[in-house]
DNA sequence: TAATAGTTGACAATATTACTAGGTTAAATC
DNA sequence: GATTTAACCTAGTAATATTGTCAACTATTA
C-alpha cells in the first residue's frame, strides 16, 4: 500500500463525479476545472479507473464517465489501488535469506501497516465521505465512518 | 501523511540501529549492507534524521550514529515525518474559494486519513516492533501493538 | 451529411522526486 | 604525521509524476 498525490486524486475525482451522480455522465473538462487537476493526468487516471471497472465512459457529446457500481458499493481503497500498480516488491520478498530477522524486520510492520491501512479505507464507500460532507460537521472523526 | 519507498528505508535503517543497540555507534557502510540500501541513500536520509534529533553521529573510525533517545520513546512517525518534507499544500489550502463543498470533499477525508495513519503510527515505537520480532510469532497483528 | 463535443490513445516535454557517484572534512589509530 | 574510517557535502543521473499536444474515433445534433 502506498499513499501519495496520485491516490489523492484518483479519490478526489471518484469524488466528484459521485457527488454530481444525477445519472448524466460527467466529463472529464468538468473535473479538471472544479478539482484543478490537469485533463491529461486525468484522462491516464480514469484509463485505469476504468480498466479496472470502477467507471463506465460514454463517448460523443454530453458523454462522460459514471460509476459502474453505487455510490455506496464503492470504497476508497479499490480507487487507490486501481492507480497504484504498486506490486511491492521487497528487497527480501521470496528470497531464502529473508529468514534474517535483521532484514526483515520491517517488511513485516510495513506488510501489517498496509493491510491495515487496506481494512481502513476498504470500510468506507464514497457514498460516506459526501455524505458526512454534506452535513455541516466540521471536523469529521474518521473513526465515526 | 505519505507513505513511500522512502519512508520504508528510513524506518529500516532506524530499526537496525535500534536492533544492534549495544552503545557502540552504528556506522552507515554497515547498515547500508545489512539492509541493502545504498550509501548514499542513507546519508541523505541520516542527514534528516539528525536533523529531526532523532540520531546523533560520531565521526572517524569507529564512528557512525546512536539513538539520541532510547528506543521505546521514538514512534514511527517520527522516523517518517523526519525524512518525508510533505507540507501537504493542499489546492485548496487558504483560498476563499474553499468554502466550495466540491472542491474540499476529499481534502477532508485525506487529511483525516492522515491524522488516523499518523496515531496509528504513534503508538508504535521502535523496540515494540524490535521485541516483536524477535519473538517467534509468525504473523504479527498491528491491533497488538 | 456536416459540424461539434466528447472519449481514447499515443507520444513528447517538463517538473519533481528517488537514487547514485565523487569529493571534502573530522577523528582515531598506528 | 600518515593512514584509515566514517560523517558530511555537492553535485549528477535515473525514475516517476505531471502537463501538453496531436490525431483518431464516436455519438449527438442541426
Amino acid at each position: 500500500m502506498k499513499l501519495t498525490t496520485k491516490s489523492r486524486y484518483a479519490v478526489t475525482a471518484m469524488l466528484d463525479i459521485a457527488s454530481h451522480n444525477t445519472g448524466s455522465p460527467i466529463s472529464l473538462p468538468e473535473i479538471s476545472h472544479r478539482q484543478n487537476i490537469s485533463l491529461s493526468y486525468l484522462e491516464q487516471l480514469f484509463s485505469r479507473l476504468k480498466k479496472s471497472g470502477l467507471v463506465d465512459s460514454i463517448k460523443g457529446p454530453g458523454g462522460g464517465y459514471v460509476l459502474s457500481k453505487d455510490a455506496n458499493e464503492i470504497v476508497i481503497s479499490e480507487v487507490i489501488q486501481a492507480v497504484d500498480e504498486d506490486l511491492e516488491t521487497t528487497a527480501c520478498n521470496g528470497k531464502s535469506n529473508c529468514h534474517n530477522n535483521h532484514q526483515c524486520i520491517s517488511h513485516n510492520l510495513w506488510q501489517d501497516l498496509g493491510t491495515e491501512i487496506n481494512n481502513f479505507l476498504s470500510d468506507i464507500t464514497l457514498k460516506q465521505v459526501i455524505a458526512k460532507n454534506n452535513s455541516d460537521v466540521k471536523e469529521i472523526k474518521l473513526s465515526e465512518y
